[in-house]
DNA sequence: ATCGTTCGTGAATACGTATTCAAGGACAAT
DNA sequence: ATTGTCCTTGAATACGTATTCACGAACGAT
């Protein structure tokens, strides 16, 4: 069997024309004539030849891998942005390099790897960065962005939901609907995402007049939520309404209320935050924030390319608005119409 | 700003020593007094350093690359395996290079690309590969391990689930709770998994003299999980244990009992294969055949090294026992122990 | 003092491609 | 016939590293 790697210098030679040549047919940029095109790639096939993309990249300095760092891959809302990700780029022409990290400290041990990979850019989800790593790509002239997070003040340039307005959506939709006694499960602490649905929520209530409610800490899985309502609601003066910080923990809350046999949404509202596919299953028919993750996305890639283009683009932060997605996990005012968080 | 990357003759420049000797520092195998080593550090250091990857692997022909192809990422599944497998890689030293495919035809299509990356090993999972295509891959001495899937008869390894002895299980468990109308709601068409899952099942059912079964269509989708059952509990005759070929399926299966008011386990049993983790939310609570994913991912990690080493190796396919795991969804003789799917 | 061995280092080369430069040929205009 | 332009091609070089080879120094044994 032949082991031998073939390489365009085993194609000019059998096609008996230079090594130029063949390059040219294959990057397809600069001119060949037809008969000699055809005559390279007549040998081509017989060799089963494909250009070596590494020894391209040497030298034409470009890849055409981004690197994906992704913590928190359980999370079913991720699943979604990682195959639509990978699929844009693929479709322009990139692949993915990816790389999986626990959120908080690997993203630093992490890049060097990938830096070391030349990839063109670097995408980071549900996870940030320190500013000296961020300096130190900036440096080399890797764009790098944040998707779903980011570090307030920090000069990195970052997609993600308007969770702000979410949060502050979610309070006038309770209000709106009755309720008095409300509450929000969190995510975990000192993630932007969860940092600001719960910034969006109070404010929101303190405006209207309401500066008391209950807080429960989680983080963000199923579990967690799940815990969380149960000692809510366990208490002698159990809320009327739930504000989760993700559609999964929402999902917990409504089995913890199932299991006492509460009244959804007559006894208590629930509404949760992403819109993940089970978000629509009939055992839960929940009432949530939708991110909308495909206007997230090319905004990302768009952010991405001008960065590619001109590294020293400044830094910019887009904040998307999410949509409201009516189920039956919420008691809702009629007047209330299916409308973009603004 | 300083955009010109730093090569290991900057380092050697500025560290007053050959290129060879920072080539040896970085790939600490060879010797170097330490006196020099340290020099060598500094100067690394100083200069923000980091050795090119693609160079390196250009001549030590090993990019340290493994690509994963994959279909199917929104089954809930599959993000389990990718996070194991990714973070298995990373911590060997390895990267992956991410694929996402349709689960027919793409793959042929991808593969090249990915070869043109002189990945060191393919991973496919959830979608199979021409022959061709195998060939081709063997021609270059790049080792391909299907995970999940397999073609019968081909030349080509594979790790699964030992899916046939899943489904004979199944039937046993449902004839001996003494159900007597069978179902069994089917995954996509002619993949491995769902093939053989059926198999065992229809296959045990006639050992044991009840070779009658209602069939239905099905994708692996909650969707179509959920119109099979409708169709299913709609009839006149309706099953009163259904087998999904996925978790997922069930838990439509189980909802769409759940509107029809239908008691679980009493008056229908429901049984799901996977053991994805919303398996066990009480709003489920699924029995189901767990898949050893872990052991799964060893056993593709120790092939794939195995022919690494040895390009030349014999293709081998590893069937892994699953197992029962008894929940609430299905009617199961008490005799009956959590046990092995043998 | 001589020899053989080991250790540390540098010069040179290879990996497989893209790109620059020069040159040759064809061809039209004069 | 001469000049100039365009088109096509090949030779040479660069990309950034690992590795081979050779060489000198150090060192122990005789």
């Amino acid at each position: 069997m032949l082991r031998k790697k073939t390489s365009s210098n085993d194609v000019a030679r059998i096609a008996r024309v230079s090594q130029s040549t063949v390059s040219r047919v294959f990057s397809d940029s600069d001119a060949v004539r037809q008969k000699t095109r055809d005559k390279v790639l007549a040998a081509a096939r017989k060799l089963g030849y494909a250009p070596n993309a590494l020894a391209r990249s040497l030298i034409t300095r470009r890849t055409d891998i981004v690197g994906i760092v992704m913590a928190d891959m359980t999370n079913p809302f991720y699943p979604t942005v990682l195959e639509k990700l990978t699929q844009r780029l693929q479709s322009t022409g990139r692949r993915a390099l990816l790389f999986n990290v626990t959120p908080d400290r690997d993203v630093d041990d992490t890049l060097p790897l990938l830096l070391q990979y030349q990839v063109d850019a670097i995408i980071i989800t549900s996870a940030t960065i320190s500013s000296e790593m961020t300096n130190e790509c900036a440096r080399r002239g890797t764009p790098v962005i944040l998707f779903n997070r980011y570090v307030p003040g920090a000069e990195m340039s970052a997609v993600s939901c308007d969770n702000v307005a979410g949060g502050r959506l979610v309070a006038d939709l309770f209000l709106n609907a009755g309720h008095t006694r409300l509450a929000y499960i969190a995510g975990r602490k000192n993630t932007s995402t969860n940092l600001d649905r719960e910034k969006g929520f109070g404010e929101r209530l303190r405006e209207r007049g309401c500066p008391d409610w209950l807080y429960e800490p989680g983080e963000y899985t199923y579990e967690s939520g799940f815990a969380a309502a149960q000692r809510l609601l366990a208490r002698n003066d159990p809320p009327d309404a739930i504000f989760c910080a993700n559609d999964i923990m929402a999902m917990g809350a409504l089995d913890a209320a199932r299991e006492l046999a509460i009244k959804i949404p007559d006894a208590l509202s629930i509404i949760g935050f992403d819109d993940i596919p089970a978000a629509g299953w009939p055992a839960y028919r929940l009432t949530t924030i939708q991110q909308p993750v495909d206007q997230m996305i090319e905004a990302t890639l768009e952010m991405l390319d001008a960065r590619i283009k001109d590294p020293d683009l400044a830094p910019v932060h887009r904040w998307i608005p999410g949509a409201l997605i009516k189920r039956c996990s919420a008691k809702i005012r009629d007047a209330e119409t299916t409308s973009h968080a603004k």
